[in-house]
DNA sequence: TGTGTAAGTAAGTGACTACTTGCATTCGAG
DNA sequence: CTCGAATGCAAGTAGTCACTTACTTACACA
């Protein structure tokens, strides 16, 4: 890790505490242990360097694959609620940063809004998935749904903890019940599909 | 309407715009039509000044009430629901401002989380009751439909703006949406309850 | 040994920020 | 008409901000 990234992650770091005005470049300096000269000689401007250090970030989602053909819906679902969640946790203050700055910086916000979108789209094919297979018992807009499981995931990344008793307890066991609850929602039974996936009925597939 | 009342207004203008560090004096004043000196007079600081914007603004909160007993939870949940998001959309910029200033201004978020703490408490009150009249086919814990609704509600009034094709169009009948999804993850039927009620069963009851 | 590059030190610039002081103006109540 | 309170204007203070200039140091490599 050369000079050049520890800066990065510093910025990183003072952004996601004081935001972009209360990201001096003194004290993003002082916390990469760095002079603040080298700030400018590096990265010309504060801005660059934050604008860069966003970017940085954008690139580290790691979130969980929906497969396009589902086979135990609970299972996958979850997965790919729990691996957003922890994706979101790690990065609530930054995400409540960049979007408080909406108005004043829209193309830090845009760039931001990326991994939502793709991860709404993921979700929507996959529900749209489940309808195909037959899976869905009524019938239910696929964008509602998703907007539904993902607010609930959103919400509880950014406001747990801030007031904690709003939410399920425990924190570890929430995506999971939130992705219960919306399978719940759509008619899914806890079983394999009709077509693609012959496996006997269990009363608890997760334990395979 | 008063000067002082005139100047706290535009203290909570441009305080939803700039937030706290980008809320000058200088802007307030210009916004309010005030010169800047008046500001002092009137409230001594800045920082008082804005608090007593934010309190100001925190009372005048007006969500529709859910009953103790449900009676028709479809139109019951569709009002709260759409009370609710249209709270959070009026002051969203306001909301995301605060929720950024957590880590920095932490009194000032507990002021804004009364709300929503609220909201919550009465949520889980109204599902309890759904329950106890024998009207959720399926057992739950409530915080959790609770949670479930008021993320999809919040993340909607939040990130509409921002990323519109993630949430379900139009948004006037999104709370709705939200509202019946979750009830039909409780297996709550569109029917009277059992016992409190004896109306006769229609197939919209919502035309009454 | 010489040279280029990254980094540090010291000092300063102009703009902005919260906030103060002193004095003049307006205006309504007694 | 008088008085006092609210407000405006002009000027200024001490501090911070992003950013610059000029010069020095340390080190890798040829």
């Amino acid at each position: 890790m050369n000079r050049r990234d520890e800066i990065l992650a510093a910025a990183a770091e003072v952004f996601a505490q004081h935001g972009f005005r209360g990201s001096t470049t003194r004290r993003i300096a002082d916390a990469a242990g760095v002079n603040e000269i080298t700030i400018f000689r590096q990265f010309g401007s504060k801005e660059a360097l934050i604008r860069e250090a966003m970017q940085y970030l954008t690139q580290s989602a790691n979130i969980a694959t929906l497969p396009d053909a589902p086979v135990n819906p609970e299972r996958e679902l979850t997965e790919w609620s729990e691996s957003f969640i922890q994706h979101l946790r790690l990065r609530s203050s930054i995400i409540r940063k960049t979007m408080s700055e909406l108005e004043e910086r829209p193309d830090m916000s845009d760039c931001a809004s990326e991994v939502p979108k793709r991860a709404s789209n993921d979700l929507c094919r996959y529900i749209t998935a489940l309808e195909r297979q037959g899976m869905i018992a009524d019938e239910f807009e696929a964008v509602t749904a998703a907007a539904m499981l993902m607010g609930a995931i959103f919400s509880d990344a950014m406001g747990r903890e801030m007031m904690p008793e709003v939410f399920p307890q425990p924190a570890e066991k929430a995506a999971h019940l939130y992705a219960r609850l919306l399978l719940r929602s759509l008619g899914v039974e806890n079983r394999s599909p009709r077509a693609t996936n012959k496996q006997p009925k269990r009363s608890k597939q997760l334990s395979s």
